[in-house]
DNA sequence: CAATGCAGGTAAACC
DNA sequence: TGGTTTACCTGCATT
């Protein structure tokens, strides 16, 4: 494949972008490595409902309102009526706290979270995900990703959100912006995702970051 | 103070 | 059956 010159060039600001960020971004990975690694099952389920969340929402009053739930023992506890109306910031809330009571009754096996274990026996984050989407009501194919990537394990994965979508559009890796993504759809534009961060020399965890950097100014989750 | 734009999509209904 | 449209729904920053 050859590039053309505004490609070429793209690359490169993109590039240099990478290398002004590259240490901070390989700092946060490993803060979600450390979640998977050190975190107990409630720990791993809170990120779960983080993502559970945001959807058309804000990343940050999210996580704002999953450590509020938290510190009232809600995200394990918490009845629906009691979470929906806490959870201010958080927009299709009602709907939301629907997912997050149905999520912990998914996991829970004995009184306990089992969600670690499960995650863990799948042969990969594919997998992993496609039973995400699959089981858990309110997650699709972006927030699965999303949610496997904040756990540490989202190496081989795309989250594709508007500003991913967008940038790809930028950098000609797509030629438009689906109003909808189906499941293979999905699948598509992420193998287009992985060769373009192949092409462009950022691996491609660190690219949904960079990118998605460039689009808000700062490197959230 | 009112109007406007925007927020890391998904489920369900529809045809 | 698979693609498209609609419901979900509101706080917060900016103009």
């Amino acid at each position: 494949m050859s590039l053309n010159k505004s490609k070429k060039s793209y690359l490169k600001e993109l590039y240099d972008f990478w290398l002004s960020r590259r240490n901070e971004i390989s700092s946060r990975l490993g803060d979600f490595r450390s979640v998977w690694k050190n975190g107990t099952d409630e720990r791993i389920f809170e990120e779960l409902v983080f993502c559970l969340f945001t959807p058309q929402s804000k990343a940050k009053s999210c996580w704002a309102s999953v450590c509020f739930l938290k510190d009232r023992n809600l995200i394990m506890k918490g009845k629906h009526g009691q979470i929906a109306k806490r959870i201010n910031t958080v927009r299709f809330r009602n709907n939301k706290a629907k997912y997050l009571v149905s999520a912990r009754r998914l996991f829970a096996n004995s009184g306990k979270l089992d969600i670690k274990r499960i995650i863990s026996s799948f042969p990969d984050a594919a997998s992993a995900r496609e039973w995400l989407v699959k089981n858990v009501k309110g997650m699709g194919y972006k927030e699965a990703g999303h949610f496997l990537r904040n756990i540490g394990l989202g190496e081989e994965i795309a989250i594709l959100d508007r500003h991913i979508l967008k940038n790809l559009k930028t950098a000609g890796v797509i030629g438009r912006i689906p109003k909808t993504i189906s499941a293979k759809e999905y699948l598509t534009i992420e193998q287009k995702m992985i060769e373009f961060s192949k092409s462009a020399g950022i691996p491609l965890s660190h690219l949904d970051l960079l990118l998605w950097c460039r689009e808000t100014g700062e490197i959230f989750k």
